[in-house]
DNA sequence: CGTTAACATTGATATGTGTCAATCTAATCA
DNA sequence: TGATTAGATTGACACATATCAATGTTAACG
């Protein structure tokens, strides 16, 4: 049985974009990745998140980005099954914190050697 | 009167994610980026265009990325929307070329600085 | 206990989009 | 001129997804 996609971290898979062609299964998992990347919600969470070294919580998420409670949620979600954020959970609380060498991955797949 | 966003080229636009939180219209520029990037057929027809330094013709995408011509048309649209390729006609053919600038800024924009 | 608070999940809806067949446009060639 | 080729556009369809109201879950607090 093979595993949906969509829920799979972001993987180190692939040489720059730029640098050779892209085998149909690399340019599926980097796609995968740039996908959650591309709504603005969940590029002003993981920019948030990023501003609190010690982790944030949905609470301190929810008014910023003005969206309801469980679309922050689901945006979270989203956020960490692709392992670019982790999720600490404290009494009531989750706890959000980046994983930047999840960003790295796909970083780098843009660069230009 | 507004253009529509999602045919806007990709700006200079932000500083890194992970440095300062995102203002909401700077979230909206880049996830639209980003969106374009988020297709796996998309990001093989940019390496592929990269490969060919001499411009790639659509003649010479459509049998790789295994698509219907209408569709490479399609996506090579949105690429060409957003900035990524440039194209230039010779005859009946699209010569299509990266804009190693406007992959770039998307680039930037994921710095851990 | 019951209440409240933080967060996740479910279900429904509306919108967006990737895909291709059919068609159109424009240029080459015989 | 007619035939062919490259490529863009249109229209239709299937599928994905962003959003929120309602509900569920878990933990603190009285």
């Amino acid at each position: 049985m093979m595993e949906d996609m969509s829920t799979m971290p972001i993987q180190a898979c692939c040489p720059p974009l730029l640098a050779s062609p892209l085998a149909a299964d690399e340019a599926e998992q980097l796609a995968a990745g740039f996908k959650v990347l591309s709504d603005p919600a969940r590029l002003q969470l993981l920019s948030l998140i990023a501003a609190q070294s010690d982790g944030a919580c949905t609470c301190d998420l929810t008014e910023p980005v003005a969206l309801a409670q469980p679309t922050v949620s689901h945006h979270l979600k989203v956020l960490l099954a692709a392992g670019l954020v982790t999720r600490e959970r404290q009494a009531q609380y989750s706890y959000y914190r980046v994983n930047p060498d999840r960003v790295a991955v796909l970083r780098e797949a843009l660069e230009t050697s």
